[in-house]
DNA sequence: CTGAAAGCGCTTACAG
DNA sequence: CTGAAAGCGCTTACAG
C-alpha cells in the first residue's frame, strides 16, 4: 500500500503539501494540484483511515447495534438512520447482538476504542446500572424505547399507551378474557407493554388471567399459545407483545381447530410485512420506523457535533391499524 | 478520555510498561503489573483502537456487507459469520447497501482505508470490470454466489443447479407452461438462475414463454402475477428467483380468485421463514444458510492469516423443500 | 503558497 | 525487568 509519503516522493512535494490537496483545504496552487492529484492517481493511494481520525480524533462513524438486525421490524429503523446519517457525512456500521449482551459489549468495546464517535442501541437488554454505565463510555442514543429512571437520549413511540390502546380495543370488541404473550422482561418495552395491557385491564375491572413470557420469537408465540389451548378456562382474546409471537400464536391456533378471530381475537405490535400476510391479515400497532431511525441519529449526531437535543425523549405518534384479526 | 501517558505517569512507570502489562506479554514483575492494573482501574482507561491498530497494522475487524440486511433470509448467515469470526478473535461489522452501488462503495472505502482487514460480499452488484477492481482493495470472499470469470473467493451453493432441480420438479408434475421471474439481471445468481430455469425447459423441449424481471420484493412479486394474470396465455406453474416473489405471487393470484396449487403451482428460492407461513406453504431450495456464513468467514480469516484456502469456489448442498405450493 | 516539525495514542525492537 | 526512542500514517499550527 502506498502511503502519503511515498505520494509526496512521488510528487517531488512535502506530505503537508499532499495532505492539503487531499483534504482539500489549505492554499495551493493549480499545479501543485495537478502533480499532486498525479500522483495519487498513479500510485493509487488512499488514505489510511487509522492515521488520518487519530490524528483528527473523530471518525465520522457512528455503530447501531440491533438485537436481530434480521428481524424486518427494523428495516426501515437502518434506513433512516442511514439516510439521516449520510446527509450529515457520517458512515453507519452495524452490529447484531443476536441478544447476547457479550455481543453488545463488543459493539460498546468500539466505542470505547474510538473508532466510532457515538452509538445507537435498539432494546437495550440492559439492567438500570448497566445502562447508566454504557453512557459514560461515550455519545449513546436509545432507539424504539424510553429509558426513563436516567439521563438517557432517547427516540420512541410511548409503549404503554400504544399496549393500552391494543388492548382496549379488545375490550371494545366486548373482550373480558384477554390473555398476553410479553416480551423478555429485561426488556424495557416488554415492560412498558405489560405495564400498558395492565392498566387497561384494571381500568376496565377486567381480571388479569393469563400473562405469558415469550422471546419474541415465532416459535415462542406458537408454543405458548399451545400451553394457552391446553388450559381449562380458555382466553377469548389475545394481547402479543410482538408480531411475530401474535402470528405463531395464531398459527398454533388455527392448527388446533381454533378460528381466528371468531373464536380467538389477537392483536399484535410492530406491524412487520407478515403482518398483512398471514391468515388473517393481523391487527397491530403500527410504529413510524423509518422516524424513528432518522431521529435518534439526528439526536446522536447532533450530541457529536456539541449541540445536544434539549429534548430528552422524543415521543412518536403510533397508529391502531384494524386488519381482520380481531373480527369485525 | 485518559491515555497510556497518563496511565504511565499515575502507576510511576513508562508508557513501554504500560504497553507490555495491557497486551500481557513482555515481561514485568507481579508489582508492576499491580501498579499499572491499579492505575489503569482508577483512570477507567481504555486503549485507544486507533493508536494500536495503526501501530500493529492491522485491525482484527471485518466487514460483511448486504443488499438488504433485514431480509431473514441472511439471519442464519449472518450468525454463521459471526460465531466463526468470534472463535478466532475477530469482530464483525455488518453493512447495507439497501441495493444501492454508492453504499457498497462506502463500506469498500472503510478497507481501503484500511479500518478494517476483509470483506465479505453477499451479491455483488457488479459488473465484471467493477467486481474485479474489488479485489485489488484487500481480502474480499463472495457469498451465496460464485463468480466464475476471475479468481475470486466464494462460497455458494450451485444456482444454477438447484434452479434446474426446482423447474424439473414442476416438469415432474406434467407443467408445459412455466413462468419465470427473474432477479435483478446485473446480479450474479439472478442470471444464475434464469440459467437454470432455460436450462430445465430446454432439455425437456419445452418453449420459454414469460420471463419477467422483479427485484426480489413481495411487491414486485405480486405486480409481476398481476401482469401474468392479464395475458390471454396464462403459464400453470411459476417458479420465482426468490422465495419474497413467490409468495407476493401467491398473495396477488389468490386475491384474483386463482387456486393455488390447483391453478397455478409455485416454486420458490430460499427457505425463509415466511414460506411455511403462506398459504398454502412454499415450496422452495433451502439452502445451508449457517454454513454459508462460516464458511466465508473461515475463507476470509484464511486470507488474512496469509494462509488462503487452496478452494476457490466453495460449493455446498442445497435441498428442495416440498411443501403444498406444487400440490401433491 | 510551502515545508519542517510536532503530535494524535499506541507497540516494539534496542540497550542497559 | 525496564525505559528511551522510533515509528505506524496522517494533519495542522508555525515559520518563512
Amino acid at each position: 500500500m502506498a502511503t502519503i509519503k511515498d505520494v509526496a516522493r512521488a510528487a517531488g512535494v512535502s506530505t503537508a503539501t499532499v495532505s492539503r490537496v487531499l483534504t482539500d483545504k489549505g492554499p495551493y496552487t493549480p499545479e501543485t494540484q495537478r502533480k499532486v492529484k498525479e500522483a495519487i492517481e498513479k500510485l493509487n493511494y488512499q488514505p489510511n483511515g487509522l492515521g488520518r481520525y487519530l490524528r483528527k480524533q473523530e471518525t465520522r462513524t457512528v455503530i447501531a447495534v440491533f438485537p436481530d438486525i434480521t428481524n424486518p421490524f427494523f428495516s426501515q429503523i437502518i434506513r433512516g438512520m442511514e439516510d439521516e446519517a449520510s446527509a450529515h457525512g457520517y458512515t453507519v456500521i452495524l452490529g447484531n447482538t443476536d441478544n447476547r449482551s457479550e455481543r453488545q459489549n463488543n459493539y460498546l468495546k468500539l466505542l470505547e476504542e474510538r473508532r466510532a464517535d457515538g452509538i445507537i442501541l435498539t432494546l437495550a437488554r440492559s439492567s438500570v446500572e448497566e445502562i447508566d454505565s454504557i453512557r459514560k463510555i461515550g455519545p449513546v442514543v436509545l432507539a424504539c424505547e424510553h429509558f426513563k429512571e436516567g439521563e438517557f437520549s432517547s427516540v420512541a413511540i410511548d409503549n404503554v399507551a400504544a399496549a393500552y390502546e391494543a388492548v382496549s380495543h379488545l375490550i371494545r370488541l366486548g373482550h373480558t378474557h384477554i390473555a398476553h404473550i410479553e416480551g423478555p422482561s429485561d426488556i424495557i418495552l416488554s415492560r412498558d407493554r405489560l405495564l400498558g395491557y395492565r392498566r387497561a385491564l384494571r381500568e376496565n375491572g377486567i381480571k388479569e388471567e393469563w400473562v405469558l413470557q415469550g422471546d419474541f420469537s415465532l416459535e415462542s408465540g406458537r408454543s405458548l399459545m399451545g400451553k394457552l389451548l391446553q388450559e381449562k378456562r380458555r382466553p377469548t382474546a389475545l394481547f402479543a407483545a410482538n408480531d411475530k409471537m401474535a402470528i405463531g400464536a395464531i398459527l398454533e391456533a388455527k392448527a388446533h381447530g381454533v378460528k381466528v378471530p371468531k373464536e380467538l381475537a389477537v392483536v399484535g405490535f410492530d406491524d412487520i410485512e407478515m403482518a398483512q400476510i398471514v391468515d388473517p391479515p393481523l391487527t397491530t400497532i403500527a410504529q413510524p420506523k423509518y422516524q424513528i431511525g432518522a431521529e435518534a441519529m439526528r439526536k446522536l449526531i447532533a450530541m457529536l457535533q456539541g449541540q445536544p437535543d434539549p429534548v430528552l425523549h422524543t415521543i412518536l405518534p403510533y397508529t391502531l391499524e384494524i386488519r381482520q384479526s380481531c373480527g369485525a
